[in-house]
DNA sequence: GCTTTTCATTGACCTGGGTTAAGAAATCGC
DNA sequence: GCGATTTCTTAACCCAGGTCAATGAAAAGC
């Protein structure tokens, strides 16, 4: 997913922005190496951004998806479409990291993205990825290390899903990352949590009684 | 993952299953890589086997597995008690690798890895790891490609479980995956597909009508 | 600003899976 | 082989979540 990274010929927008967004990026980094002055340079000369409105999808269903992304500004979700029903199956905010399995795999993509939000997006390729692995050789071992994450949270995602009822995991939800409940609408919090808008509706109001008496 | 590596002490057993056993792995690693006579001789050579009998438990809540395993025979699931109920969240069978959570996060386990069958299983370890890669150094390539696969999988079992209703399913473990329906039982199959035994044998049942009539 | 559309909630009713308990079938242990 | 144990099935009843439909609230368009 070594995305951040890639030439642009997008340098002419407003300079504070750009440099506020670059921070996001070595923030982002900064969990896997420590960079120099140099370094950053190099990365901040050679990504990729663009931004996107509101409801643009980034990738769809029987897309060669070529491009992995990593979110500056605003919040992306993917879902699939079973059955004319949407299936939502992650939220992704700022600092985050979207390798699609399309991307990896090589094959056509069997779901969505779209922007929940208007977007700030670093765009990522093979092609830019091996271009900024040329200049700074040492982020190679960054990759390894990020897909042992991705795997360990995956999993964990998958078994917290298993374990917990419904009304659990909005719960878990809630402890774990309320700022969500506050940016996303909550037919899609549902579709996420596996239940219909109307049953979370009722969930919601069960537990609103149970914590006010 | 690289386990199916490291120096053994148990050479002593019949040689012919020991030489099919090799194949096992070699079968696994040509996913990935191609290897010389000598390289498969230096790996035959450096494994470490164990066999265990049906109900041993190879990894508990709270272990911090130092261990990961390659099954040569044998069947091994992985499952969470929560609340003293099992929740099951994987079958492994000959030729799959079991790379635990607390391996990769070295962090105590949460869930356990229990014997199905007996089983005939390489044992991994960090230092195994590493003798095998300073004798095989393009082992090494190995790893990321592994992971990426791994990642992918894991990412599709958890899709299609949000996907799918309990009898859709089962219907599709019929389909990908029928040899352990014949495998493994039924208390544990419904405990996978997130219902309770009692639920399973009514979708069998209606499954069974619907395609009687 | 006003209209239109989208989103959230509520109620009545349905349904598939959970619970409990019992008996049948398969497997294990000796 | 035979009793003990484990696993599977069935039935009756319960309940959380699904469905359908109506209403209200909030956002988006113009």
């Amino acid at each position: 997913m070594l995305h951040l990274l890639g030439s642009t010929k997008h340098a002419e927008k407003r300079k504070s922005t750009l440099v506020k967004m670059d921070e996001v990026i070595f923030d982002f980094l900064s969990k896997y190496i420590e960079l120099t002055q140099e370094e950053k340079d190099i990365i901040s000369d050679l990504k990729f951004i663009r931004s996107y409105k509101k409801g643009s999808v980034l990738l769809s269903e029987g897309d060669l998806g070529k491009e992995c992304f990593f979110i500056l500004k605003g919040c992306i979700y993917s879902y699939y479409l079973v059955e004319g029903e949407l299936k939502v199956t992650e939220f992704f905010t700022e600092k985050q990291a979207i390798t699609p399995v399309s991307y990896t795999l090589k094959k056509p993509s069997e779901y969505y993205l779209e922007c929940l939000e208007d977007c700030i997006v670093s765009i990522g390729s093979q092609e830019r990825s091996a271009e900024i692995m040329k200049k700074i050789p040492r982020l190679a071992t960054l990759g390894p290390n990020f897909l042992e994450d991705e795997l360990a949270s995956q999993r964990m995602k998958y078994d917290t899903f298993i374990k917990l009822s419904p009304e659990q995991r909005y719960q878990n939800l809630q402890e774990q990352s309320p700022e969500l409940l506050n940016r996303i609408p909550q037919y899609l919090i549902a579709s996420y949590l596996g239940i219909k808008p109307e049953s979370l509706s009722r969930i919601r109001k069960r537990l609103l009684k149970a914590s006010g008496s």
